[in-house]
DNA sequence: AATTTGTTTAACAATTCTGTTAATGGCAGA
DNA sequence: TCTGCCATTAACAGAATTGTTAAACAAATT
Protein backbone atom coordinates (compact mmCIF):
# COMPACT_ATOMS: atom_id res chain seq x y z
CA UNK A 1 0.00 0.00 0.00
CA UNK A 2 3.25 2.30 0.28
CA UNK A 3 1.98 2.94 -3.42
CA UNK A 4 -0.56 4.49 -2.88
CA UNK A 5 0.79 6.72 -0.16
CA UNK A 6 3.31 7.68 -2.73
CA UNK A 7 0.95 8.83 -5.33
CA UNK A 8 -0.50 10.76 -2.93
CA UNK A 9 2.35 12.36 -1.82
CA UNK A 10 3.25 13.34 -5.41
CA UNK A 11 0.00 14.58 -6.47
CA UNK A 12 -0.24 16.34 -3.18
CA UNK A 13 3.10 17.58 -3.39
CA UNK A 14 2.57 19.36 -6.90
CA UNK A 15 -0.86 20.33 -6.07
CA UNK A 16 0.74 22.40 -3.21
CA UNK A 17 3.44 23.59 -5.22
CA UNK A 18 1.20 24.54 -7.71
CA UNK A 19 -1.14 26.61 -5.62
CA UNK A 20 1.91 28.69 -4.05
CA UNK A 21 3.17 29.30 -7.72
CA UNK A 22 -0.65 30.09 -9.53
CA UNK A 23 -2.10 32.31 -6.62
CA UNK A 24 1.56 34.61 -6.24
CA UNK A 25 2.23 34.47 -9.98
CA UNK A 26 -1.38 33.98 -11.74
CA UNK A 27 -1.95 31.40 -14.61
CA UNK A 28 0.09 33.10 -17.27
CA UNK A 29 2.74 33.75 -14.73
CA UNK A 30 3.00 30.67 -13.27
CA UNK A 31 5.75 27.90 -14.71
CA UNK A 32 5.15 24.12 -14.90
CA UNK A 33 8.44 23.70 -14.79
CA UNK A 34 8.89 25.77 -11.52
CA UNK A 35 6.15 24.31 -10.12
CA UNK A 36 7.50 20.87 -10.34
CA UNK A 37 11.24 21.82 -9.31
CA UNK A 38 9.38 23.26 -6.54
CA UNK A 39 7.82 19.80 -5.89
CA UNK A 40 10.59 17.89 -6.28
CA UNK A 41 9.72 16.43 -9.28
CA UNK A 42 10.78 15.93 -13.24
CA UNK A 43 8.20 18.50 -15.14
CA UNK A 44 6.92 15.27 -16.96
CA UNK A 45 4.66 14.02 -13.72
CA UNK A 46 3.19 17.12 -13.57
CA UNK A 47 1.63 16.11 -17.04
CA UNK A 48 1.97 12.45 -16.55
CA UNK A 49 -0.75 13.29 -13.09
CA UNK A 50 -2.78 16.45 -14.55
CA UNK A 51 -2.06 16.06 -18.71
CA UNK A 52 -1.77 20.03 -18.68
CA UNK A 53 -1.54 23.14 -17.06
CA UNK A 54 -4.82 24.33 -17.60
CA UNK A 55 -6.39 21.21 -15.58
CA UNK A 56 -4.10 21.56 -13.34
CA UNK A 57 -5.32 24.96 -12.96
CA UNK A 58 -8.60 23.90 -12.58
CA UNK A 59 -7.97 21.80 -9.37
CA UNK A 60 -6.50 24.51 -8.01
CA UNK A 61 -9.76 26.36 -8.10
CA UNK A 62 -11.63 24.32 -6.98
CA UNK A 63 -10.00 23.26 -3.68
CA UNK A 64 -9.70 27.04 -3.60
CA UNK A 65 -13.04 27.69 -3.98
CA UNK A 66 -13.81 25.26 -1.74
CA UNK A 67 -11.89 26.40 1.33
CA UNK A 68 -13.12 29.73 0.44
CA UNK A 69 -17.10 28.78 0.39
CA UNK A 70 -16.15 26.54 3.64
CA UNK A 71 -14.15 28.99 5.60
CA UNK A 72 -17.30 31.30 5.39
CA UNK A 73 -19.97 28.91 5.92
CA UNK A 74 -17.70 27.46 9.11
CA UNK A 75 -17.26 30.83 10.81
CA UNK A 76 -21.32 31.97 10.20
CA UNK A 77 -21.93 28.31 12.16
CA UNK A 78 -19.69 28.55 14.63
CA UNK A 79 -21.92 31.43 15.70
CA UNK A 80 -23.48 32.29 19.09
CA UNK A 81 -27.21 32.56 19.38
CA UNK A 82 -27.50 34.43 22.57
CA UNK A 83 -25.23 37.37 21.00
CA UNK A 84 -26.49 40.49 19.81
CA UNK A 85 -27.05 40.80 16.03
CA UNK A 86 -23.87 43.40 15.77
CA UNK A 87 -21.87 41.10 17.65
CA UNK A 88 -22.71 38.08 15.33
CA UNK A 89 -21.73 39.90 12.32
CA UNK A 90 -18.56 41.01 13.61
CA UNK A 91 -17.44 37.47 15.02
CA UNK A 92 -18.20 36.16 11.26
CA UNK A 93 -15.99 39.15 9.93
CA UNK A 94 -13.40 38.28 12.20
CA UNK A 95 -13.23 34.61 11.53
CA UNK A 96 -13.66 35.68 7.99
CA UNK A 97 -10.22 37.80 7.97
CA UNK A 98 -8.14 35.37 10.15
CA UNK A 99 -8.85 32.50 7.15
CA UNK A 100 -8.02 35.50 4.76
CA UNK A 101 -4.85 36.77 6.20
CA UNK A 102 -3.61 32.70 6.30
CA UNK A 103 -3.48 33.18 2.51
CA UNK A 104 -3.41 36.74 1.48
CA UNK A 105 -2.73 36.40 -1.87
CA UNK A 106 -6.26 34.87 -2.64
CA UNK A 107 -8.34 38.13 -2.72
CA UNK A 108 -6.14 39.27 -5.79
CA UNK A 109 -5.73 35.96 -7.32
CA UNK A 110 -9.56 35.81 -7.07
CA UNK A 111 -10.11 39.17 -8.68
CA UNK A 112 -7.32 39.15 -11.22
CA UNK A 113 -7.58 35.79 -12.65
CA UNK A 114 -11.38 34.01 -11.56
CA UNK A 115 -14.21 36.53 -11.70
CA UNK A 116 -12.92 38.55 -14.54
CA UNK A 117 -13.28 35.09 -16.65
CA UNK A 118 -17.23 34.41 -17.47
CA UNK A 119 -16.09 30.99 -17.67
CA UNK A 120 -14.45 30.61 -14.19
CA UNK A 121 -16.97 32.97 -12.77
CA UNK A 122 -20.02 30.50 -13.65
CA UNK A 123 -18.33 27.73 -12.18
CA UNK A 124 -18.00 29.49 -8.60
CA UNK A 125 -21.44 30.99 -8.58
CA UNK A 126 -23.05 27.52 -9.22
CA UNK A 127 -20.65 26.33 -6.11
CA UNK A 128 -21.09 28.92 -3.98
CA UNK A 129 -24.74 29.26 -4.68
CA UNK A 130 -25.68 25.48 -4.04
CA UNK A 131 -23.66 25.79 -0.99
CA UNK A 132 -24.38 29.44 0.32
CA UNK A 133 -28.16 29.67 -0.49
CA UNK A 134 -29.65 28.26 2.73
CA UNK A 135 -26.75 30.22 4.34
CA UNK A 136 -28.32 33.58 2.27
CA UNK A 137 -32.02 33.28 3.49
CA UNK A 138 -31.03 32.38 6.58
CA UNK A 139 -28.84 35.71 6.58
CA UNK A 140 -31.65 37.49 4.86
CA UNK A 141 -34.47 36.60 7.54
CA UNK A 142 -31.94 37.74 10.39
CA UNK A 143 -31.51 40.77 9.31
CA UNK A 144 -34.98 41.47 8.55
CA UNK A 145 -35.70 41.02 11.92
CA UNK A 146 -33.04 43.11 13.09
CA UNK A 147 -34.32 45.69 10.59
CA UNK A 148 -37.79 45.43 12.41
CA UNK A 149 -36.79 45.12 15.92
CA UNK A 150 -34.91 48.61 15.05
CA UNK A 151 -32.20 46.70 16.82
CA UNK A 152 -29.94 48.04 13.94
CA UNK A 153 -29.29 51.69 11.49
CA UNK A 154 -30.91 50.10 8.26
CA UNK A 155 -28.96 48.27 5.87
CA UNK A 156 -29.57 46.05 2.84
CA UNK A 157 -28.00 42.73 3.05
CA UNK A 158 -26.00 43.47 -0.35
CA UNK A 159 -24.45 46.19 1.24
CA UNK A 160 -23.82 44.48 4.78
CA UNK A 161 -21.69 41.44 2.78
CA UNK A 162 -20.28 43.73 0.29
CA UNK A 163 -19.18 46.00 3.43
CA UNK A 164 -17.91 42.97 5.36
CA UNK A 165 -15.98 41.23 2.40
CA UNK A 166 -14.88 44.75 0.93
CA UNK A 167 -13.28 45.52 4.43
CA UNK A 168 -11.42 42.02 4.73
CA UNK A 169 -10.30 41.37 1.22
CA UNK A 170 -8.91 44.71 1.42
CA UNK A 171 -7.15 44.34 4.77
CA UNK A 172 -5.28 41.11 3.56
CA UNK A 173 -4.76 42.74 -0.47
CA UNK A 174 -2.95 45.71 1.22
CA UNK A 175 -1.43 44.53 4.57
CA UNK A 176 1.60 43.49 2.84
CA UNK A 177 2.34 46.93 1.37
CA UNK A 178 0.70 49.19 3.93
CA UNK A 179 2.72 47.54 6.30
CA UNK A 180 5.80 48.40 4.57
CA UNK A 181 5.04 52.21 4.03
CA UNK A 182 4.50 52.61 7.63
CA UNK A 183 7.01 50.44 8.93
CA UNK A 184 5.58 48.31 10.61
CA UNK A 185 5.04 44.31 10.72
CA UNK A 186 2.28 42.62 8.82
CA UNK A 187 0.61 41.68 12.12
CA UNK A 188 0.97 44.73 13.55
CA UNK A 189 -1.07 46.37 10.75
CA UNK A 190 -3.61 43.22 10.35
CA UNK A 191 -4.34 43.47 13.54
CA UNK A 192 -4.53 47.37 13.53
CA UNK A 193 -7.12 47.15 10.73
CA UNK A 194 -9.24 44.32 12.22
CA UNK A 195 -9.79 46.97 15.11
CA UNK A 196 -10.84 49.60 12.84
CA UNK A 197 -12.97 47.35 10.70
CA UNK A 198 -14.95 46.21 13.81
CA UNK A 199 -15.21 49.99 14.81
CA UNK A 200 -16.27 51.06 11.19
CA UNK A 201 -19.20 48.19 11.48
CA UNK A 202 -20.10 48.71 14.38
CA UNK A 203 -20.36 52.55 13.85
CA UNK A 204 -22.24 51.62 10.97
CA UNK A 205 -24.93 49.55 13.03
CA UNK A 206 -25.62 51.39 15.27
CA UNK A 207 -28.45 53.54 15.28
CA UNK B 1 5.83 68.95 -39.26
CA UNK B 2 4.24 65.75 -39.99
CA UNK B 3 6.58 63.43 -39.17
CA UNK B 4 6.76 64.31 -35.33
CA UNK B 5 2.88 63.96 -34.94
CA UNK B 6 3.32 60.72 -37.14
CA UNK B 7 5.61 59.41 -34.67
CA UNK B 8 3.65 60.74 -31.76
CA UNK B 9 0.42 59.26 -33.20
CA UNK B 10 2.48 55.82 -33.17
CA UNK B 11 4.11 56.13 -29.63
CA UNK B 12 0.87 56.86 -28.42
CA UNK B 13 -1.08 54.41 -29.99
CA UNK B 14 1.24 51.46 -28.59
CA UNK B 15 0.84 52.90 -25.01
CA UNK B 16 -2.96 53.63 -25.09
CA UNK B 17 -2.54 49.67 -26.43
CA UNK B 18 -0.21 48.92 -24.19
CA UNK B 19 -1.93 50.50 -21.22
CA UNK B 20 -5.11 48.25 -21.80
CA UNK B 21 -3.43 45.35 -22.60
CA UNK B 22 -1.16 45.42 -19.03
CA UNK B 23 -4.13 46.61 -17.65
CA UNK B 24 -6.34 43.47 -18.37
CA UNK B 25 -3.75 41.10 -18.38
CA UNK B 26 -0.73 41.81 -16.36
CA UNK B 27 2.47 41.78 -17.34
CA UNK B 28 3.04 37.82 -18.18
CA UNK B 29 -0.38 37.78 -19.61
CA UNK B 30 0.59 40.57 -22.36
CA UNK B 31 1.48 39.63 -25.36
CA UNK B 32 3.42 42.03 -27.47
CA UNK B 33 1.96 40.72 -31.12
CA UNK B 34 -1.23 41.78 -29.46
CA UNK B 35 0.16 45.42 -28.56
CA UNK B 36 1.17 45.72 -31.58
CA UNK B 37 -1.98 44.13 -33.70
CA UNK B 38 -4.19 46.69 -31.14
CA UNK B 39 -2.37 49.74 -32.01
CA UNK B 40 -2.29 48.95 -36.04
CA UNK B 41 1.38 48.50 -36.23
CA UNK B 42 3.91 45.62 -37.20
CA UNK B 43 5.40 44.50 -33.91
CA UNK B 44 8.79 44.98 -34.86
CA UNK B 45 7.92 48.95 -34.77
CA UNK B 46 7.22 48.31 -31.16
CA UNK B 47 10.32 47.17 -30.52
CA UNK B 48 11.82 49.83 -32.42
CA UNK B 49 10.04 52.16 -30.09
CA UNK B 50 10.53 50.84 -26.72
CA UNK B 51 13.17 47.66 -27.16
CA UNK B 52 12.22 45.30 -24.83
CA UNK B 53 8.56 44.41 -23.14
CA UNK B 54 9.81 45.47 -19.62
CA UNK B 55 10.53 48.80 -20.82
CA UNK B 56 7.30 49.15 -22.36
CA UNK B 57 5.78 48.91 -19.28
CA UNK B 58 7.92 50.61 -16.90
CA UNK B 59 6.50 53.26 -19.49
CA UNK B 60 3.49 52.32 -18.12
CA UNK B 61 3.70 52.31 -15.01
CA UNK B 62 5.25 55.75 -15.06
CA UNK B 63 2.18 57.28 -16.67
CA UNK B 64 -0.10 55.21 -14.91
CA UNK B 65 1.15 56.31 -11.36
CA UNK B 66 1.17 59.28 -12.49
CA UNK B 67 -2.05 59.90 -12.91
CA UNK B 68 -2.79 58.16 -9.60
CA UNK B 69 -1.00 60.80 -7.83
CA UNK B 70 -2.58 63.38 -9.48
CA UNK B 71 -5.41 62.18 -8.84
CA UNK B 72 -5.29 62.62 -5.12
CA UNK B 73 -3.53 66.15 -5.06
CA UNK B 74 -5.85 67.29 -7.30
CA UNK B 75 -8.87 66.17 -5.65
CA UNK B 76 -6.92 67.58 -2.53
CA UNK B 77 -6.34 71.14 -4.16
CA UNK B 78 -10.03 71.44 -5.15
CA UNK B 79 -10.89 71.08 -1.40
CA UNK B 80 -13.61 73.65 -0.12
CA UNK B 81 -11.39 75.34 3.00
CA UNK B 82 -14.81 76.57 4.69
CA UNK B 83 -16.46 72.48 4.73
CA UNK B 84 -16.31 70.92 8.30
CA UNK B 85 -13.47 68.13 8.60
CA UNK B 86 -15.90 65.74 7.44
CA UNK B 87 -17.16 67.21 4.57
CA UNK B 88 -13.67 67.40 3.36
CA UNK B 89 -12.52 63.69 3.75
CA UNK B 90 -16.10 62.66 1.73
CA UNK B 91 -15.40 65.43 -0.85
CA UNK B 92 -11.78 63.79 -1.58
CA UNK B 93 -13.00 60.62 -1.09
CA UNK B 94 -15.57 60.87 -3.26
CA UNK B 95 -13.44 62.46 -6.31
CA UNK B 96 -11.02 59.66 -5.52
CA UNK B 97 -13.48 57.16 -6.43
CA UNK B 98 -14.46 58.68 -9.41
CA UNK B 99 -10.92 58.62 -10.74
CA UNK B 100 -10.43 55.21 -9.99
CA UNK B 101 -13.83 54.19 -11.80
CA UNK B 102 -12.58 55.23 -14.95
CA UNK B 103 -10.09 52.83 -15.07
CA UNK B 104 -11.38 49.71 -12.59
CA UNK B 105 -8.91 47.23 -13.23
CA UNK B 106 -5.89 49.78 -11.93
CA UNK B 107 -6.27 48.71 -7.74
CA UNK B 108 -6.02 45.17 -8.67
CA UNK B 109 -3.04 45.44 -11.07
CA UNK B 110 -1.51 47.87 -8.55
CA UNK B 111 -1.68 45.14 -5.86
CA UNK B 112 -0.76 42.41 -8.22
CA UNK B 113 2.03 43.66 -10.62
CA UNK B 114 3.33 46.44 -9.18
CA UNK B 115 3.83 46.49 -5.07
CA UNK B 116 4.47 42.60 -4.79
CA UNK B 117 7.62 43.94 -6.59
CA UNK B 118 10.14 45.11 -4.51
CA UNK B 119 12.02 47.01 -7.27
CA UNK B 120 8.57 49.01 -8.41
CA UNK B 121 7.34 49.37 -5.11
CA UNK B 122 10.58 51.25 -4.15
CA UNK B 123 10.60 53.26 -7.21
CA UNK B 124 6.60 54.55 -6.50
CA UNK B 125 7.55 54.70 -3.26
CA UNK B 126 10.16 57.76 -4.14
CA UNK B 127 7.93 59.23 -6.84
CA UNK B 128 4.84 59.09 -4.64
CA UNK B 129 6.75 60.27 -1.24
CA UNK B 130 8.13 63.19 -3.11
CA UNK B 131 4.76 64.84 -4.95
CA UNK B 132 3.22 63.50 -2.10
CA UNK B 133 5.22 64.55 1.11
CA UNK B 134 3.59 68.00 1.66
CA UNK B 135 -0.01 66.40 1.44
CA UNK B 136 0.81 64.28 3.87
CA UNK B 137 2.08 66.81 6.05
CA UNK B 138 -1.01 68.89 5.16
CA UNK B 139 -3.00 66.13 6.24
CA UNK B 140 -1.49 65.59 9.54
CA UNK B 141 -1.64 68.92 10.95
CA UNK B 142 -5.66 69.33 9.87
CA UNK B 143 -6.42 65.87 11.49
CA UNK B 144 -4.69 66.56 14.40
CA UNK B 145 -6.39 69.87 15.07
CA UNK B 146 -9.70 68.00 14.39
CA UNK B 147 -9.10 65.87 16.77
CA UNK B 148 -7.84 68.05 19.48
CA UNK B 149 -10.53 70.16 18.77
CA UNK B 150 -12.69 67.16 19.36
CA UNK B 151 -14.23 67.88 16.04
CA UNK B 152 -14.26 63.84 15.29
CA UNK B 153 -14.45 60.69 16.94
CA UNK B 154 -10.59 59.89 17.47
CA UNK B 155 -8.58 58.43 14.78
CA UNK B 156 -5.34 58.20 13.01
CA UNK B 157 -3.92 59.09 10.04
CA UNK B 158 -2.88 56.38 8.58
CA UNK B 159 -5.88 54.23 9.14
CA UNK B 160 -8.02 57.15 7.89
CA UNK B 161 -6.26 57.00 4.80
CA UNK B 162 -6.54 53.08 4.84
CA UNK B 163 -10.28 53.68 5.38
CA UNK B 164 -10.85 55.92 1.92
CA UNK B 165 -8.15 54.04 -0.06
CA UNK B 166 -9.46 50.55 1.17
CA UNK B 167 -13.56 51.41 0.55
CA UNK B 168 -12.60 53.03 -2.69
CA UNK B 169 -10.15 50.39 -4.28
CA UNK B 170 -12.19 47.50 -2.78
CA UNK B 171 -15.29 49.24 -4.54
CA UNK B 172 -13.86 49.58 -8.29
CA UNK B 173 -12.48 45.77 -7.93
CA UNK B 174 -15.38 44.04 -6.95
CA UNK B 175 -17.47 45.65 -9.21
CA UNK B 176 -17.81 44.06 -11.82
CA UNK B 177 -18.15 40.97 -10.03
CA UNK B 178 -20.49 42.25 -7.78
CA UNK B 179 -23.29 43.87 -9.98
CA UNK B 180 -22.82 40.51 -11.68
CA UNK B 181 -23.68 38.84 -8.34
CA UNK B 182 -26.76 41.07 -8.12
CA UNK B 183 -28.10 41.41 -11.56
CA UNK B 184 -28.00 45.15 -11.68
CA UNK B 185 -25.38 47.32 -13.28
CA UNK B 186 -21.64 48.58 -12.61
CA UNK B 187 -22.99 51.66 -12.22
CA UNK B 188 -25.51 51.41 -10.30
CA UNK B 189 -23.34 49.20 -8.15
CA UNK B 190 -20.92 51.79 -7.75
CA UNK B 191 -23.88 54.19 -6.63
CA UNK B 192 -25.02 52.00 -4.03
CA UNK B 193 -21.30 51.35 -3.01
CA UNK B 194 -20.44 55.67 -2.97
CA UNK B 195 -23.70 56.17 -0.71
CA UNK B 196 -22.64 53.31 1.85
CA UNK B 197 -18.74 54.11 1.72
CA UNK B 198 -19.97 57.66 2.66
CA UNK B 199 -22.25 56.50 5.35
CA UNK B 200 -19.74 54.38 7.00
CA UNK B 201 -16.97 56.83 6.74
CA UNK B 202 -19.14 59.39 8.14
CA UNK B 203 -20.67 57.80 11.16
CA UNK B 204 -17.08 56.60 11.64
CA UNK B 205 -16.07 60.56 11.73
CA UNK B 206 -18.45 60.81 14.10
CA UNK B 207 -18.42 60.74 17.92
C1' DA C 1 19.83 64.63 -57.91
C1' DA C 2 22.46 62.67 -54.19
C1' DT C 3 22.89 62.04 -49.34
C1' DT C 4 21.45 61.51 -44.98
C1' DT C 5 18.34 60.45 -41.40
C1' DG C 6 14.88 58.21 -39.35
C1' DT C 7 10.81 55.00 -40.08
C1' DT C 8 8.76 50.79 -41.60
C1' DT C 9 8.47 46.07 -43.24
C1' DA C 10 9.17 41.21 -43.73
C1' DA C 11 11.64 37.52 -42.77
C1' DC C 12 14.19 35.22 -39.49
C1' DA C 13 16.71 33.87 -35.13
C1' DA C 14 16.57 32.58 -30.35
C1' DT C 15 14.46 31.44 -26.42
C1' DT C 16 11.21 29.89 -23.40
C1' DC C 17 7.66 27.02 -22.25
C1' DT C 18 4.31 23.31 -22.75
C1' DG C 19 3.41 18.83 -23.89
C1' DT C 20 4.90 13.98 -25.81
C1' DT C 21 7.20 9.71 -26.32
C1' DA C 22 10.01 5.88 -25.94
C1' DA C 23 12.77 3.58 -22.82
C1' DT C 24 13.69 2.08 -17.86
C1' DG C 25 12.76 0.10 -13.48
C1' DG C 26 10.20 -1.81 -9.85
C1' DC C 27 6.54 -4.33 -7.96
C1' DA C 28 2.25 -7.32 -7.68
C1' DG C 29 -0.12 -11.16 -9.13
C1' DA C 30 -0.26 -15.33 -12.16
C1' DT D 1 10.03 -16.58 -12.69
C1' DC D 2 7.48 -14.34 -15.93
C1' DT D 3 4.07 -10.97 -17.25
C1' DG D 4 1.81 -6.83 -17.11
C1' DC D 5 0.97 -2.52 -15.04
C1' DC D 6 2.19 1.71 -13.19
C1' DA D 7 5.44 5.30 -12.02
C1' DT D 8 9.36 7.64 -13.50
C1' DT D 9 13.02 9.57 -16.36
C1' DA D 10 15.41 11.80 -20.07
C1' DA D 11 15.37 13.39 -24.26
C1' DC D 12 12.87 15.50 -27.66
C1' DA D 13 9.17 17.87 -30.47
C1' DG D 14 6.16 21.78 -31.20
C1' DA D 15 4.22 26.00 -30.36
C1' DA D 16 4.26 30.46 -28.94
C1' DT D 17 6.59 34.60 -28.02
C1' DT D 18 10.17 37.91 -27.78
C1' DG D 19 13.69 40.16 -30.03
C1' DT D 20 16.95 41.16 -34.33
C1' DT D 21 18.43 42.36 -38.85
C1' DA D 22 18.86 43.72 -43.39
C1' DA D 23 16.67 45.87 -46.83
C1' DA D 24 13.18 49.12 -48.61
C1' DC D 25 11.27 53.50 -48.20
C1' DA D 26 10.09 58.34 -47.32
C1' DA D 27 11.18 62.93 -46.22
C1' DA D 28 14.28 66.53 -45.47
C1' DT D 29 18.85 68.62 -46.42
C1' DT D 30 22.67 69.56 -49.22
Amino acid sequence: MAEKEDKMNVEKAILDAATEEFLSKGFSGARTVAIAEKAGVTHAMLHYYFRTKEKLFECIIDTVIKELIDSVTEAYKRQDASLSFEDRVVAVMNAHLDFIIAKPQLPSFLFMEIFPSTENFKLIKEKASSALGSLNTQLKETLESANNNEEIDNISLPMLISDVVTLNAATAISSQLASKILNITKEEYVAMRKQENEILIRKRLKK
